[in-house]
DNA sequence: CCCCTATATGACCACATAATCATATAGTCA
DNA sequence: TGACTATATGATTATGTGGTCATATAGGGG
């Protein structure tokens, strides 16, 4: 029983949280995240983007609460914030493979 | 047990489709068509927008096939293709209750 | 055929933002 | 303190795209 009606309000939260997502590296680095926590450095290694940029998602993963940041000595350790964002990107998945069997439907009808 | 791991393809995917969905105007279109299929018209109405602008946002939709359309006498009439759309608003709903209170302690600690 | 309504589309503008570069800040260790 | 490493940040650019306007397409009714 969906039913989701949302106000303008919560209905601009939800748009700002599915656009926050919609970049493939910030899911690059909640995946890396998945495991566990990481610093910036292992970061740009893992996904092979500069550091200024990963700092600079990770900023804004931070300003919208879906990370945590802990500094200990020199490094900044991010972890997710809401294991939730996982369960998001399954439902999405789970759109993959009903999508490609539309598009096999499409071809051979 | 989430251990999402993405290949870059899919990655790429996910992250399209939340782009998709980061726009207002978009999520408030498939929250009317929620309630049962609604014509352009309908859809101009109900959300304020322009026809031109709705219908651009059906057509991102329906390319997306998060919609479906069906053209009876002079009007279309479009459909949600895949309800889980809606399962993805409640989690990211259930999100909000979470980042307020967050909010909350923040201000308070 | 003409008129009206419904929908789609192309041109255009404005704005947000992802990426890059250079640089600043800050912690560690000698 | 000075050298090194890690991270953040400001300026700039380039690009994608949401919105608007004008117009095209197309079906229905007279």
């Amino acid at each position: 029983m969906p039913k989701t009606h949302l106000n303008p309000q919560n209905l601009e939260f939800v748009a700002t949280r599915f656009r926050i997502l919609g970049v493939p590296l910030r899911l690059e680095i909640l995946n890396q995240l998945a495991d566990g926590e990481r610093t910036v450095t292992e970061l740009v290694e893992a996904t092979g983007s500069t550091q200024p940029n990963v700092s600079k998602h990770l900023n804004t993963l931070l300003a919208h609460r879906l990370v945590r940041r802990e500094k200990r000595g020199n490094s900044a350790y991010y972890t997710v914030a809401d294991p939730a964002v996982f369960d998001l990107c399954e439902i999405v998945c789970g759109n993959i493979e009903r999508v490609l069997e539309e598009e096999r439907r499409a071809f051979s009808g």
